[in-house]
DNA sequence: CGTTAAGCGAGACGGTACGTCCGGTCTTTCT
DNA sequence: AGAAAGACCGGACGTACCGTCTCGCTTAACG
């Protein structure tokens, strides 16, 4: 993007001729984004078609292929719109950014409440979980959705944990990068696979355990 | 189900007269395991259709409509088919016992290193996969694989964790059925979601980070 | 055509394979038949679309798409099915015998006004306009068209033609195929292009210029 | 139409402001007329489409719908277009002058095999059996095709046949308007509707028909 | 001689219909 | 009665064009 040479700039030899992008209809776009959020929350994923969401929009189904590949890729990019319209909303300040009290304990027991929170939103329930199936499945949405949508929050979890080995309440062999999946990914695995019910006293537990280890100590 | 009147016989009260499973052919529904798996090998649980089975097995559709509701619930059953025939064909003992050398550590890094070698399997990637993730949105395929597929493999877990705190490698209060999503959810994340490499040094190090925690000691 | 060997007959190789028309649903055929004859009437051949004819058939279009090749296959089929219907419902004799009085003249004047009247029948006059059109321009159609629906009615002049010339009333040297054409073909360049009004004054004089011819007698 | 006030020109009280056909760009309707002809030529009338020509005359759509009202419109004129183009090459002489050599049936014997010539020249035959097709079916264009390229020659045989009535050689009370079909509708019949084979012979013995009758002389 | 308004190439847009594919039901014939 | 076969209705797919609508650009006429 930042540093090109002019061909790769002029013309890049794809197959097809891609669309004027400065032309597109911002309209259109909202649209669709709207229509394909409501319609996935009203009547599933599997149930909702591109047709469909071209109706809705009242918009051609050829501006949908235009800018798109697949239905999964309207959802992913609708859910990333809704997010930074959140986060616009939300004021400067970053949407997550991790507190820190200086108690690792309680700040993670606290985020992973409002993550709770969020997971049986069911605002968010149905898409969030239907882009998450199309992204076991299809991995080019797979890895779209979680570098744009997942990989964001944990990097948080990340930070805060290299704070917490700076204070000394973590050990410094520790990668924080595996250490966030012993609270995070028991959480999401519940959520995904039904394998559990959800809670806050589950998500205290998890970060106890992450914590302190199931040995004796 | 087991015993109906007579009268059920004749003028089933239910809508759909329910088929005569005794009169099933065995061969018919082997076609359509065989069928369906391969497909899905091939080309991909999406662009499996009930019809291509069908065509593959040389059947009718309406033997597969009669027997099943979905092309999941199809796969599924194939898939747990699958399993039992592995099991029957690896001998009488039971398919996975978790070891018990007494270092719960060394059993727990030994299992799943398996796990990941099965996970990296071509031949289980694609249905499996595609099971996980038509569960993810579908609930009644998502709770049936769970039960079926997934808990049979927890449970040994939780024995294995009992059993350790027998031995009093783990304290008592913990309760086993959450530590074992300590080292399971993290490798079902990364392997669902693409969020990170799988490797034994992976699982190792969550199974250090599991019962020994992060926090200093 | 008429000698080939078994092997053509059980396996055309051809390229799709050919539907059972044993099982053909003539409840379907009929429907459709209807559909795409009062929407031609209605709206006209060019914006009768096959979806339409489906709909209004409730048919679904692959069944359209099963039996016929294009929109005008289905007009054309429905039009000789329509014209066989009329000729069933008009008893066992011959639809057109044309009339032998011994007065060749004054039997093709009578037989023309007839034709005057079912040219200008609004009923005829769209779809038969119609496959005209499209026969002119999709070879295919055109010779299926002219076969099946024009050849007949020129045979029958054909045969008065060669009734006259036994009686003595046309010239022996003549070809009756080429004699039909002089008021025959008139008739139809002016109903089909506009050429000029018609009326039975105009097919009274094409009969007499033609049996008498232009040059002083 | 013809007369207009001026208060027409600046507020036209129609809907849609005419275009300043003095600002035409002549470039571009040759460029359309050529990519219109060309396209007929090798993909036939069906297929070729106004997005088609647009892109090969390098031209925008709009400006073909901001000129012609329709496809049809777009080739009639092309054709008439190619005549002109052609008279003018051929020199200053009217194209089409028919000859008078005293002798009517050799005369219109010469003329009609010039027109078998030019019905089986292929550079001809695809568009103009793609006009007549489409005049068959709508009426305005059918009209317009009639009155511009058809009628044209018409009136060269009203003349000519005019001519002989006063040489003697054509009965006074013959209307020449409806003679002159003897000859030319069954030669435009069976090229257009494929209802038989067309060559010198065939004219010659239309000619032979026409002039004396098939009765007995 | 610059302003301005039209025609122009380009192509995105809301639509309609295409011809194909498949879902799920129904019917026929065979076993 | 189950099974193989496959026709049927329905509906979504992804594509092709329709005719309309901006967008900058060029160009000719006017002020």
């Amino acid at each position: 993007m930042a540093t090109q040479t002019p061909s790769d700039k002029k013309t890049p030899p794809d197959k097809k001729a891609a669309p004027d992008s400065t032309r597109r209809s911002e309209r259109s776009r909202h649209a669709i984004y709207d229509a394909a959020l409501s319609l996935v929350g009203e009547i599933g994923y599997p149930r909702t078609t591109i047709e469909g969401i071209a109706a809705r929009a009242g918009v051609g189904k050829q501006t949908i292929y235009r800018w798109w590949g697949s239905k999964a890729e309207v959802l992913l990019e609708a859910f990333l719109d809704l997010g930074e319209q959140a986060a616009r909303d939300a004021g400067g300040t970053d949407v997550y950014a991790l507190p820190d009290t200086g108690d690792l304990a309680a700040d993670l027991k606290h985020v992973l409440r409002l993550t709770v929170d969020q997971l049986t939103d069911p605002r968010f329930e149905a898409p969030s979980r239907a882009l998450a199936a199309e992204g076991v499945v299809n991995e080019q949405v797979g890895r779209k959705f979680t570098e744009q949508l997942l990989m964001p929050n944990l990097r948080l979890y990340v930070d805060r944990v290299r704070a917490a080995q700076e204070a000394g309440q973590v050990r410094q062999e520790i990668d924080p990068r595996i250490a966030l999946e012993l609270w995070v990914s028991p959480l999401a695995q519940r959520w995904l696979q039904f394998t559990g019910p959800i809670s806050y006293e589950y998500t205290d537990t998890l970060v106890d355990y992450a914590l302190y280890g199931i040995a004796p100590r």
